[in-house]
DNA sequence: ACCGCCTGATCGAGCGCTCGTTCGGCCCGG
DNA sequence: CCGGGCCGAACGAGCGCTCGATCAGGCGGT
């Protein structure tokens, strides 16, 4: 009945909680690399052990099943794109200056840290429903964060967004694609999708139109 | 070396070519159903056996591994989806016009095979070399359609395209956040989602501008 | 200071089971 | 009766997870 965190906990047989945060800090860690590599699937629990220095036996008293690690690695993932998303866009007061600058820090995580992208979309299923539910709640105030920034564009005139929350659903989704859909982007580098990609989404696909838009 | 399929084929045991593609296509109904509710993982190749008819035995008569089936099922998704693709946008000339239907058309087949597209890219990663770079040959030709009206606009100069194939897959890309973002996004309507989306990529988070620029 | 005790973290061999794959026999049309 | 298609019992590798043994250190009584 510990309420330091709003999100569900995961139940484990030590408690030390200070422990506990470390060790599961060491689990994502090793968890992280091995599921970048293989996959949840491929990758078993006695690999992870061995790679976060733990014995099987201790593993389990930090976790109650494998479905747990791949819960504790998002969780993780995703706080920590939270935070440099909010670390870049307080910086910044135009709207549209805020969105491309939001735009361009989002593709600059997954542009490092592609590898934890992949995993995100593509083994999500792998949670049960309690997992999944978890995830929900911190992927919406992520998406919130975009969504902030177009409500603020709207509400100073600067944007006319209809529906905030689910163009910043689509806008956060697209820079997914240079990590998802890679393969078919060989050859173009990370400047230029995030040109084509700011410019597509401030200006949509430009023609017909004799002044130029932007302010800058 | 027989040369009707450009993609590399499956090796079987049957060797009766009618035969084979009747029973392929059994099974892959059966797979995608059961792909779709439970994962490719989660899927026993019993199950599929059962589903489609066959015995264990039978089954592995034309298929060498589990494997096989995906690349079988992800071979008829797109070819599919790619003939859906043809038959809408072939009947259009106005490039803004046909992009629209396009954009249009790829949600209304993405709200209908929903699980279908989840699995294209969830379980993707389940394929070995061999398998990856035969769906991206199928792949390659599907984002080609899209790349195509862009730069027949370009030419008419009714688009201002720079990178035409990289938008074509970011726009695919774009139009599966109906089906991979689902959960973020309930309460809102396929019409919604399309008109959000395709007036995105026709003009931008639009704003400080006084005239309309669409033609319709 | 020493000892005995107890709690709690650690460990990994092994259990139980699932699942992909094989193989030997069966059926039936020609 | 021969061969091509069909069948499913059996195999065995590999997996997640358990559980009894082990160890380290704190504490209290003498």
């Amino acid at each position: 009945m510990k309420r330091h965190e709003p999100a569900q906990d995961i139940e484990t047989i030590v408690k030390d909680q200070d422990l506990i945060g470390r060790r599961h800090a060491q689990i994502c860690d090793a968890a992280l690399k091995l599921f970048s590599q293989k996959g949840f699937h491929r990758t078993t629990v006695r690999e992870i052990a061995e790679a976060s220095g733990l014995g099987i036996g201790t593993l389990y008293s930090y976790i109650k099943t494998k479905e747990d690690i791949l819960y504790l690695v998002y969780r993780r993932i995703l706080k920590t794109f939270e935070a440099r998303m909010l670390r870049v866009t307080s910086e910044i007061q135009d709207p549209r200056l805020q969105l491309k600058a939001a735009l361009e820090e989002t593709l600059r995580i997954y542009d490092e840290c592609q590898d934890a992208v992949r995993l995100l979309y593509q083994e999500s299923h792998a949670l049960g429903r309690r997992g999944l539910q978890g995830l929900f709640e911190v992927d919406r105030t992520y998406v919130g964060i975009f969504r902030e920034i177009l409500e603020r564009g709207n509400r100073a005139g600067r944007l006319a967004v209809k529906e905030p929350h689910l163009l910043a659903v689509c806008l956060l989704f697209l820079c997914a694609v240079w990590d998802l859909k890679r393969w078919n982007l060989q050859g173009y580098t990370l400047d230029v999708v995030t040109d084509s990609l700011t410019g597509l989404v401030l200006d949509g696909i430009g023609a017909n139109r004799s002044v130029a838009v932007h302010p800058a």
